[in-house]
RNA sequence: GACCCCGUCGUCUAGCCAGGUCUAGGACACAGGGUUUUCAUCCCUGCAACACGGGUUCAAAUCCCGUCGGGGUCACCA
């Protein structure tokens, strides 16, 4: 039999990184196995979902290599991919299960079932649906529809406990008190998730549901509605959650909070992690690894080798916290060993979407900055803004930089010495430029490291920058002998 | 609060299911050292964990129970 995972966001913003986890193992799972992967976008909250976070749901799942066989814009055998869309589908299985006297209209307000929920609190009860609707006279509920009175639908829970056979975390059974009749359809018609993912999941011929730790006491309303309808159940496999360092939830008010208090912003989404510079597949390899291993000491995994090895045995049942300093390590490896081409391409998505003098950069200009910075990097961010100073005109002098290599250690005698030993160097190579200052060490019996630093300072600005000489040639003699002039004059 | 899940270095984890080969391995971070014109890379060394208490057993990180701790869920959100 085939297998038929899915992705289902809730297209309410941007693509959270957990969820593109739940993405990634579904993708896997289907992949290694020939099998189908289905984008299905959750948009059945009218007011909280937008055209908009689908479109960058779908941009972020692109650029993480998330390819999907059946959904938006690719179509496919269930027709449409949106659920608010399906609604008819959804109608005509309310009404089977009204029909069947397994669901039944219900006419409380918002407002009453509150009340009724704080009642019960006050009074130390856990608030359970009381089947008010279940034992309303035909007449009644006739009545109630020709006044015009808004009602949901609720299903009726049958009278018994119901387990979940789960991948990974076994077997868990949920008593029969705990259970009670939930909201199938809404008042404004549309159907809620627990009723629509059912009956989506049937017609697409999902057969495994990887989402996260925080479905699970979903899930036996899941299965009792799939018994009701007919419908077979698929394999349900709960994944670990993820958290900040700090144990809390990795939320988008995490960075509203950052900026209000000046500190750095966490990334959270996709799109985050995108615009700081990382590359995809370090990225996907990392969270990969959150929940998950292949066993022994394995880390550095191609997707390729990803797809061979997943498994859903091998995921675990603890939760993990978000180390983005292992993140950034794991970047940097990733952009040290990429292919120059591949890394060329990456830079290229990156220069696109933001906004650095290197964007400006034509081809022989990128390559020779990624020559210079592949092994120095750990993120693309940095790598953009560290090489900026071969970009722009105006150097940026790092004042500190000045005070304790310029002003100390060289003063403005030795670069002008420099400038008018460099301005003979012809033709302008590493080996020249290698051979030019040598001999100045050499002649004037000074250490390399008192004469490289302040040259170092006056053309770049910074105390810290790739090997001199390379600097240098990348440079140009032109804007080399300019630098170290104007720099004579701080 | 009720119900459910989980508990190996600071963090991600291997080992657990099929108990001995575990004085518990790897990675990130951290500390020290080496290479080096700065930075980074690279190399070496170090620090650091089986939550606790009972049991079963010749033997427990591995099996069982309890305690404690962490998390999740209790919507006409998904």
């Amino acid at each position: 039999m085939q297998i038929v995972t899915r992705f289902a966001p809730s297209p309410t913003g941007y693509l959270h990184i957990g969820g593109a986890r739940t993405a990634l193992f579904s993708w896997l799972l289907a992949r290694q196995t020939g099998g189908k992967f289905v984008l299905r976008i959750e948009d059945t909250d009218q007011i909280r979902s937008t055209a908009e976070s689908t479109l960058k749901i779908l941009e972020d799942m692109k650029w993480l290599g998330l390819d999907w066989n059946e959904g938006p814009e690719v179509g496919g055998p269930a027709g449409s991919y949106f659920q608010s869309q399906r609604l008819t589908i959804y109608c005509a299985y309310a009404d089977k299960l009204l029909e069947m006297g397994r669901a039944y209209k219900c006419f409380e307000t918002p407002a009453e079932l509150t009340a009724m929920r704080d009642k019960a609190r006050a009074d130390g009860k856990t608030f359970k649906y009381d089947r008010t609707g279940y034992r309303l006279a035909p007449e009644q509920v006739k009545q109630y529809e020709a006044q015009g009175r808004p009602f949901v639908v609720r299903f009726l829970m049958p009278d018994k406990d119901i387990t979940v056979h789960d991948a990974i975390l076994g077997d868990v059974t949920l008593r029969e008190s705990e259970l009670e009749d939930f909201v199938i359809v809404k008042s404004d018609g549309f159907p809620t998730y627990h009723f629509a993912v059912v009956v989506d999941d049937y017609s697409m011929q999902v057969t495994h549901i990887l989402r996260g730790q925080e479905h699970l006491m979903n899930t036996p309303k899941h299965i009792a509605l799939q018994e009701a309808l007919g419908f077979g159940h698929p394999v349900y496999a709960h994944m670990p959650l993820i958290f900040n360092m700090d144990g809390t939830k990795m939320s988008k008010r995490d960075k509203e909070k950052a900026i209000k208090a000046g500190k750095p912003v966490p990334e959270i989404d996709v799109h985050d992690f995108r615009m700081a510079g990382y590359m995809p597949e370090s990225l996907l390899n990392f969270i990969a690894l959150l929940g998950w291993s292949p066993g022994g000491d394995l880390e550095f995994m191609s997707m390729a080798k990803m797809i061979e090895l997943f498994s859903i045995e091998r995921i675990g049942k603890t939760n993990a916290k978000f180390d983005r300093e292992k993140l950034r390590s794991f970047n940097m490896e990733y952009i040290k060993n990429a292919d120059r081409k591949r890394l060329k391409e990456v830079v290229k998505q990156f220069l696109d979407v933001t906004d650095y003098p290197l964007k400006y950069a034509d081809d022989v200009m990128l390559d020779k900055m990624l020559e210079l910075y592949q092994p120095r990097s750990r993120t693309l961010v940095e790598m953009a803004h560290n090489c900026r100073f071969f970009l722009t005109e105006q150097v940026e002098y790092d004042s500190k930089a000045v005070e304790k290599v310029l002003k100390k250690e060289g003063g403005a005698g030795i670069l002008a010495e420099l400038a008018g030993r460099l301005e003979q160097v012809e033709p302008w190579t590493v080996e020249t430029i290698e051979k030019c200052i040598d001999g100045y060490c050499a002649e004037t019996q000074k250490h390399i490291s008192k004469i490289a630093q302040p040259i170092r300072v006056a053309v770049t600005g910074s105390a810290v920058s790739p090997p001199l000489y390379e600097t240098l040639d990348v440079l140009g003699k032109e804007k080399t002998l300019k630098r170290i002039l104007q720099a004579c004059k701080l």
